[in-house]
DNA sequence: CCACAGGACGGCT
DNA sequence: AGCCGTCCTGTG
């Protein structure tokens, strides 16, 4: 067990369930069991500590810091945003100390490739069918789990293992991009360093790719904040809120308002719109 | 049993 | 370029 002392704006709880991650576990104390690449973690908040156990201890502080991003301070981004758009104030109070999760890029690809005309609860599922047939079993405070499994991992799976996970018409888009890094087509790295159009470009070269897939997985995996991933959720409070209809008006609106920081502002806009019905 | 929710594709104009 | 039927699974 390492306590770590937070000196910036942390909320743990709404990171975790704020809908970047989808293989995280409540626990009956307030705690999260969280699957991280290659091990498994507990954490929960005391006070300014954060109190994390996992099945392997090594790095497990730099793991920790870098995943929750606390060695970055958002507050600078914040006065950007209120600053540009003041409907974001209570929204950005609210949500203060959200961070932006850094994940693994393979399984980010995966889970949103699955997230395509999908819900929260299916995904979820299909992504720990997928780790149980083909990922590690690590047994962890007496339960047992299952790391994410690597593209080299998944090479042999055909469609209808696929399917036997429930992952329904995206097999078949699982496939093509596994098959693909694992003939060293895709160089997962390079996304890191690529401009953000090109990267989304270079993303959606890839079937069951398209715009809103794209850009969760460069947000998520990548960082790259300047993107506006638009979904149901999003049109709704567009046109709700803002009275701008149309996935090209909307765009055009996030761009000229938000900038570089796009989407940081719908990660606020959603913390805030699901906890305020 | 039917309606609906959730993105991308592909065929059509 | 834009519109729309289709893909699969689960819920109400």
């Amino acid at each position: 067990m390492i306590k770590i002392k937070i000196e910036k704006p942390f909320r743990l709880n709404d990171t975790v369930t704020c809908g970047q991650i989808f293989r995280f576990f409540p626990q009956d104390d307030g705690s999260f069991d969280i699957i991280i690449k290659d091990r498994v973690i507990n954490v929960r908040m005391d006070k300014d500590l954060l109190c994390v156990s996992s099945n392997k201890e090594d790095n497990l502080k730099e793991v920790v810091e870098n995943y929750f991003d606390l060695g970055n301070d958002y507050s600078s981004m914040n006065d950007f945003l209120i600053k540009q758009d003041d409907k974001l104030t209570s929204a950005i109070e609210f949500s203060n100390g959200l961070k932006m999760i850094k994940q693994d890029p393979f399984e980010t690809i995966i889970e949103y490739i699955i997230s395509a005309n999908n819900g929260v609860y299916q995904i979820a599922n299909a992504l720990n069918n997928i780790a149980k047939k083909y990922g590690k079993k690590v047994m962890f405070n007496n339960k047992e789990y299952y790391l994410f499994p690597g593209y080299k991992d998944l090479s042999k799976v055909t469609l209808e293992d696929f399917r036997k996970c429930k992952v329904g018409f995206r097999d078949k888009y699982l496939k093509a991009i596994i098959d693909k890094l694992n003939n060293n087509e895709i160089n997962l790295e390079e996304f890191y360093n690529l401009d953000t159009k090109v990267a989304l470009d270079k993303l959606m070269e890839n079937i069951g790719i398209g715009p809103k897939v794209a850009s969760c997985i460069l947000l998520f995996a990548y960082q790259k904040y300047d993107v506006f991933p638009i979904d149901t959720w999003v049109k709704k409070v567009m046109k709700k809120d803002y009275e701008i209809i149309g996935e090209k008006n909307i765009r055009a609106f996030a761009t000229k308002t938000y900038g570089k920081y796009s989407g940081i502002a719908i990660q606020y806009l959603f913390n805030y719109g699901r906890n305020n019905k």
